[in-house]
DNA sequence: AGGCTCCATTAGACCGGTCGTCTATGGATG
DNA sequence: CATCCATAGACGACCGGTCTAATGGAGCCT
């Protein structure tokens, strides 16, 4: 009872390692399960099909990113716009890092996804909605504690600094180059001015 | 010396189709050729290679791209601010356009394209960094001619708002809804204001 | 006009990979 | 020893990008 979810989740780690650099059509059944160590037979006892497997490794993302999300915007020694802050400078790491199982699969599968599985696109829909509406509760808390300046409607402000920041990571992807990501460092900022 | 062209051009106009369905790796050759009605011998006269396709059909795009960007933000009856306004409605319809051909290869093909050729990509940061220079300028016409406020550095503010389009259209098409644009214009709005 | 060359174009083979199925075997548990 | 979850990996049918060998027609020479 151990053993099978050992398997299952070494199939789902190496596949967002993959899936991170080589997209989800990208990564084919035999490469995944070569690279796993496990062997093909195995898959189908665990998932269904790769697009169920799919809406796996989505959801577990987005699980686990939303519990780093959370513990990083609670934390209880800064203020409300230093975490705001501080979640933007994590997200630029990330997505600079070496470790391209680090970056996100938001960025990295949102348009290939859109037009191929349902309950994929659903799912990553639905982790966006948390990330935006955490992010709106923190710029609320700002502005209550007057942290951040009361000047635009909390969700709003959250919505338009999540998107740039979703483009400016595939910009930054692109180019090779953190500019895109400085820039939306900087642009963050300014959005949301200290009073 | 028609001919080819003809059949070149087919290939590349039936590929946008597909491609920005389906994406780059999810059209395969013998989709595309099928659908195209040109025989799988021909594909290797026309191109070296997938990829040399694959940059003929991104090159392609970001000139026309370009040409139309251009002229729609050089519009002689509107000042600067309604120019820059009237272009994101135009996005903003585009992306919702049942013709699924319209829209931005941009969004569709960036984060696939980024870790999977290195030609592909240097295209597209160029076609980016082109657009995003003639927001600048517009904006900087608009500050000029004082129908937008000068609150913030045109090249910053370009590439801000450029960013959460893209952003914005990636959160669009995984929700299959309207929200994340009609959030993004308003926004757009509210960066740009008239003075 | 007849023959010939040349080269753009195409047919289709090629091999490796795709997803998914299915049977046969392990090995632990009761 | 019987049961059953988990593993093993062969297999099918099809699709991926690439390349070689053949076709056919336009243009030239005699």
């Amino acid at each position: 009872m151990e053993h099978q979810n050992d398997t299952r989740s070494r199939i789902l780690t190496t596949g967002r390692r993959l899936t991170a650099q080589q997209g989800y059509t990208g990564v084919g059944l035999s490469t995944l399960l070569k690279e796993a160590g496990i062997p093909k037979g195995s898959f189908y006892h665990y998932f269904a099909s790769k697009e169920a497997y799919g809406c796996a490794l989505l959801s577990e993302f987005m699980t686990e990113y939303s519990h780093r999300l959370n513990a990083s915007l609670a934390h209880p020694d800064m203020n409300a716009r230093s975490r705001l802050l501080t979640y933007f400078e994590g997200w630029r790491e990330k997505q600079l890092s070496p470790h391209l199982e680090d970056r996100c699969l938001v960025v990295k599968l949102s348009a290939e996804v859109a037009d191929l599985s349902e309950n994929m696109s659903n799912i990553l829909q639905k982790g966006v909605s948390d990330i935006v509406a955490h992010l709106t509760k923190t710029i609320e808390q700002g502005q209550n504690e007057g942290t951040i300046a009361s000047i635009e409607n909390p969700q709003t402000l959250a919505e338009m600094i999540y998107h740039m920041w979703l483009g400016a990571s595939l910009v930054a992807s692109i180019s090779h180059s953190a500019a895109a990501l400085n820039s939306a460092m900087d642009a963050t900022k300014v959005l949301v001015p200290a009073p």
